[in-house]
DNA sequence: AAAACCTCCAACCGCCAAGCG
DNA sequence: TCGCTTGGCGGTTGGAGGTTT
């Protein structure tokens, strides 16, 4: 039976109170994240098993970033919607403190409203919409098996990390678990403009080479585009990290599908 | 001063996929 | 193989607080 907050009039809704958020938090202190099920019987609250998870990973969660997003922040943000599309905790898991609902809010609240104004502008001058072709990724996740051995070339944090290759067999895992966990480049003490020019620099520099205005996963060395999926296929073809369904695509059609 | 309007964000909802018996 | 449970995600909403009229 499908699970729903909705089911039990006794379940508390709405706003969290302050004594609920410290029920919540000892809880999870003590018996760590995870079995969400549980939570709510042990920490002593009337919630649905969401509502505590979300509340958790949205508010209480240790080193959450509050406050405004700074220019790194919103330049981060605007280039991985540019490659992932509203892949919200993909997002958020590159940039440290954020969590989705943040990246999400922001992008609802200050982005799309503008690029939304920029459109009725254009049209109300009467220039000519510009369409550029471009060719969109779409990372599709996929089993990894318990077995598979991704050494020497890439090597894994755990298993919702997506990792990174590299040719020296460096351990360049950036870690991009749903919800809140810093890039650990950003954690070792690099400022986030550090983060980002490794972030994007060769794919930017791959990008440059193509004659479309392409836009493409790159992972480290290996990666070139169009053949993401080689790369990571193993024998039983289950084990790729994602494969990557090339499509070309209006440019302005993203955009607009992407709700902006 | 107060009503109307706007902005922003916490929280909810519905759906999907993985895991398990 | 199938059905159920659970975790997780993206889209949407409601309301508190701020701003404008």
């Amino acid at each position: 039976m499908r699970e729903n907050c909705n089911t039990s009039l006794v379940l508390r809704k709405g706003a969290w109170t302050a004594e609920e958020d410290m029920l919540l938090k000892k809880c999870i202190e003590k018996f760590g994240e995870g079995k969400w099920h549980l939570v709510p019987l042990r920490a002593g609250l009337n919630r649905c098993r969401k509502s505590c998870r979300l509340r958790w990973t949205n508010y209480l969660r240790p080193n959450i970033k509050r406050g405004d997003f700074d220019e790194d922040e919103v330049d981060l943000i605007l280039r991985l919607h540019k490659l992932l599309g509203n892949r919200w905790s993909l997002i958020a898991g590159r940039i440290p403190g954020r969590t989705a609902n943040d990246v999400k809010n922001y992008w609802n609240t200050h982005v799309r409203p503008r690029h939304k104004q920029q459109k009725e502008d254009q049209l109300e001058v009467g220039e000519p919409s510009e369409h550029t072709m471009v060719t969109v990724f779409k990372p599709q996740p996929r089993a990894i098996s318990k077995t598979f051995n991704l050494s020497p070339h890439i090597t894994t944090h755990y298993t919702s990390n997506l990792t990174t290759l590299s040719n020296d067999g460096i351990d360049n895992a950036l870690k991009i678990t749903p919800g809140l966990v810093s890039s650990p480049s950003v954690s070792n003490g690099k400022n986030i403009n550090a983060y980002l020019d490794e972030l994007f620099d060769d794919q930017e520099k791959e990008l440059d080479e193509i004659e479309l205005d392409e836009i493409g996963w790159s992972f480290g060395g290996f990666s070139e585009v169009g053949e993401g999926l080689d790369v990571m296929e193993q024998e039983d073809g289950q084990n790729s990290l994602f494969d990557f369904p090339i499509e070309e695509v209006d440019m302005w059609d993203i955009l607009d599908s992407n709700q902006l």
